[in-house]
DNA sequence: GGCAGAGTTTGAACACAATCGAACACCACT
DNA sequence: AGTGGTGTTCGATTGTGTTCAAACTCTGCC
């Protein structure tokens, strides 16, 4: 589906510029939800034209985008609530592997129902995470992730954001005076991502500031939620945020190794493998989450 | 840009070039409520006129409205007790007055380089100006508006964020913390906007909270810079931020109201009016037309 | 003050246009 | 054969304009 990397082709480059957009459906995906950023709100029509696609083709993208909780549609258009500052750079990242991040995140906030006060972490699955969240007007939320806390500002959430030197590709905060400020606060859960989570290392992060900050946010919390699609089994970064035991729930797809997945399992941890589990209003076979599920088809 | 909307009218534009309404339903439904909300009470004809659609429709609109409660229908109209600045969001202010926002933020930015340490406030004007900030390494930003910081965090500017809780609507750091995060930091050069820019009543805000956490950004700066464009002179909002005489320069456009710049200038205060051509339509004071002229580098 | 009539506003009902999603067929590429 | 993307058709849904009778406001008159 939509899991593909940005790819690569070149071919259709050559004619690219504003005039005539890429005939790559991802690269239009991108654009059209640029587009909707841009004007806020936007005509079907419209991007239709622009992009010479039918419309068909638009409503097809924008169900995309709005089923990925990017773009909320209206009747012949679609509009956001989307900050316009965040370029399509971060849009681009936010898309990738977007279905199994969406799966994961939408299992993870059923795991948070009616807790009232959360750490959220930083990274494009927290982000995911965050779109799901059901707004709340109990719900209080510390990140140091400026595009976690743009999110749920714009929704009935009470927001508090770090504060600190931002980092500068990933825009979270960093330094002594963010980890000080997500230090303050006592939270029931703390939902983060990671670039690497293993049995050995635990959770690991790629940048040290950035690890330091979600250590911090850690250290009052009384349960750590770990969301991390399958790419990340195994992996290790350079700074390591929490060992594997301290962690409570991990939540991921079925694209996770299966031997990773044991061994974080025999260190008493719970795992969480999202997508398997029957949805409440379809009655599959019962069966809780099952190792030999998670094997992926040779 | 940001500059005009996809206007997509079925009939030609004999729109207004003022202000142009998009065909989407619920953006229609949106400026409704702002027109409501900006003159207390407005009549159905007026509005069936301005967005060129037919009475009928304009009254199945404010039935939405009023059923959602945020107007009260009247014969012949509506009213609203909402306040002006509740708010109907940054979004459809963004794009407001936006090419004079331009203007005024460029002509700001000529003003400020070699700056290396600033001091920059919140709304969209102050947005537009970090827009046109040229990235360079050795400066340092010190904000309490996230999209500010995500515009300049993007790019490579060292930003700091204030911190705190974030305001719902405007995505701003209020609160305590916040104001305390400000005030930390010494900077050559405070950049802020203005709901309000009177000479009687200085620099005024709608929101309190964004009040203080601004003046506590103003406490430590040597020079500080308004940019507002010409609707904001004479206004008078809720909050007072500083006292007319603590600004070093105000840049706005030709449109601000001549009597209240000679005002300000005469309380010893530098009027810079953005746009090369002086106004045309009122030969102003012989006074004022001088300050037009700045030095720019050539 | 009360009242009648003129003019305006309203909402229901109907007709028309735009938009929507489902289903199917076609194409390109594996 | 399979997969994903796209365009087209078509019935259903939604939004809009018009008509018209009822309801309302205003004003002049008693």
């Amino acid at each position: 589906m939509e899991g593909q990397l940005p790819v690569k082709t070149r071919q259709n480059d050559r004619l690219s510029n504003e005039e005539k957009h890429s005939v790559l459906a991802v690269e239009r995906r991108l654009k059209v939800l640029e587009r909707v950023a841009e004007d806020q709100a936007i005509e079907v029509s419209t991007l239709a034209r622009d992009f010479q696609v039918s419309e068909m083709t638009i409503r097809r993208d924008l169900r995309r985008l709005e089923r990925d909780g990017f773009v909320r549609r209206t009747y012949g258009g679609a509009t956001t609530h989307l900050v316009r500052t965040f370029e399509v750079g971060a849009n681009a990242r936010t898309l990738h592997h977007a279905k199994e991040k969406r799966v994961i995140a939408k299992r993870a906030a059923e795991l948070t129902v009616g807790v009232r006060a959360m750490f959220l972490g930083i990274g494009t699955t927290v982000e995911h995470f965050a779109r799901l969240l059901p707004a709340r007007e109990d719900l209080m939320v510390i990140t140091p992730s400026l595009a976690v806390a743009s999110l749920l500002g714009t929704r009935n959430v009470r927001v508090i954001i770090a504060g600190g030197l931002v980092r500068q590709d990933e825009l979270t905060c960093i330094g002594a005076s963010a980890v000080e400020a997500v230090r303050r606060y006592n939270t029931d859960t703390a939902v983060i991502g990671a670039a690497g989570l293993s049995a050995r290392r635990g959770v690991t992060e790629l940048d040290d500031r950035d690890a330091d900050v979600i250590r911090g946010g850690l250290e009052r919390t009384e349960r750590i939620i770990v969301i991390a699609d399958g790419s990340k089994f195994g992996a290790v970064a350079m700074s390591t945020v929490v060992p594997i035991d301290q962690v409570s729930t991990v939540v991921t797809d079925s694209s996770a190794d299966a031997e990773e997945v044991l061994r974080i399992q025999q260190a008493g941890i719970e795992v969480v493998i999202a997508g398997t589990e029957p949805s409440p209003a379809r009655p599959m076979e019962n069966g809780t989450t099952r190792l030999t599920d998670v094997r992926r088809p040779a």
